[in-house]
DNA sequence: TAGTCATGTGACCTAGCAGTCATATTATAT
DNA sequence: ATATAATATGACTGCTAGGTCACATGACTA
């Protein structure tokens, strides 16, 4: 947790040192991530940056954090209730706000895949226990969907939640490649919520209905 | 190119070398990876470190092009022909032979892993051909499905094709996850070819049948 | 105005890194 | 045995990093 001298600054100041701090987190590693570099940018004194947080790693938990509250506010902004919906234009409904998130919160997207894939403080356990959380996550909503009669009892949930969390991983570079953007295009925020859909209904009838000739 | 000097080296000493190197950078982004360590670890001087190699990229180098040949002469020994098998039996055998690898070979996959993910010497424009490589190749054989009738033309190959290789991204630590191991277990790879089929049959099930109710 | 407490500062500390090089050792050839 | 070339060595340089601290500056109270 940052000190209360952090939340004491104006308004300004702090965004600002936020905003450098994460782009710094979002294109390096942990280890690679530099607060000189970041104070520098900042134009403050490393020192004040030790009065603002306990170190490095208090810096990137408070950052990890905001990030993951972002992402869940953003979310939940955009998805509608999921009684309301079948299973698969739910499903649809999440994977665009997913994306969308990617798109209009960049810096926080790329904090959040290294935080999944590359190098960062916590422990590989609780790395892991991360990517479970989202596969139980699409595990409930299968559960949900046998119950409610919409998916076959048989299915296998595992392998079938284990597919929605690798295509929802990976979603951001195919929609990146579709629409020809690289990462540098993404700041300027200017693709439109209207391409994103063909895109998701394409990618969600494959999980529908499979690659094979029906 | 590591220097001649390094291949002069007797094999024993050669392997050594390789072996503790590609643990470094199994286990360290190249950032972080150290050469010190490496040495230190090997018993030998640091600037024998530079007779056998121009410096930590080259070495890098050295190594991403030996899991390259590794991984690629693995699976063509696994994989049969393609002609021989329909498509979704190919896939099987090509995603079961690539989890093959990721169980005897963890070191060279966790290498391979980091090269795609984490920090790396490559631009992120190679990072993004390399992934593309993966997609291609996929396009590639659904392309050929298409053309041997056993796939609907109308099919979407692009998004059908970065499915595959995001679900070829994640299934180690699916297998992993479902025969519960962790990354340690690997070393001691007494997992048996076995246990893997029927996890491949039920992830190809669902990629060529899809989630849905039949 | 004097005093107190919160905040800001940057020189400084220790540690680890990649990479260098003069020198020592070993192997090979004559 | 001697000369020559190949290889091994580790102290050293220069750099950057995270973190510390005595001191400076500002703000607020009595």
């Amino acid at each position: 947790m940052p000190k209360q001298t952090f939340f004491n600054l104006p308004k300004q100041k702090r965004d600002l040192i936020t905003r450098l701090a994460l782009e710094e987190f979002a294109s390096h590693d942990y280890h690679s991530a530099s607060l000189s570099k970041i104070v520098e940018r900042a134009g403050i004194a490393k020192g004040s940056m030790y009065q603002y947080f306990g170190g490095k790693k208090d810096l990137y938990l408070y950052l990890f954090n905001l990030v993951g509250q972002a992402k869940l506010s953003y979310i939940t902004s955009k998805v509608p209730d999921p009684e309301s919906l079948d299973l698969f234009s739910y499903l649809k409904e999440l994977m665009m706000a997913s994306a969308g998130f990617e798109i209009h919160h960049p810096l926080e997207y790329r904090m959040g895949m290294r935080v999944v894939y590359g190098d960062s403080p916590f422990k590989e356990e609780e790395r892991q226990q991360m990517k479970n959380a989202v596969v139980d996550f699409y595990k409930g909503l299968l559960i949900r969907g046998i119950e409610r009669g919409e998916l076959d009892p048989d299915l296998d949930v595992d392998a079938a939640a284990f597919l929605l969390s690798a295509v929802s991983l990976e979603l951001g570079s195919f929609i990146m490649n579709r629409l020809d953007l690289d990462s540098e295009d993404l700041q300027s925020s200017k693709i439109d919520w209207e391409a994103l859909e063909p895109i998701l209904d394409t990618v969600i009838a494959l999980i529908k209905n499979g690659i094979a000739r029906r």
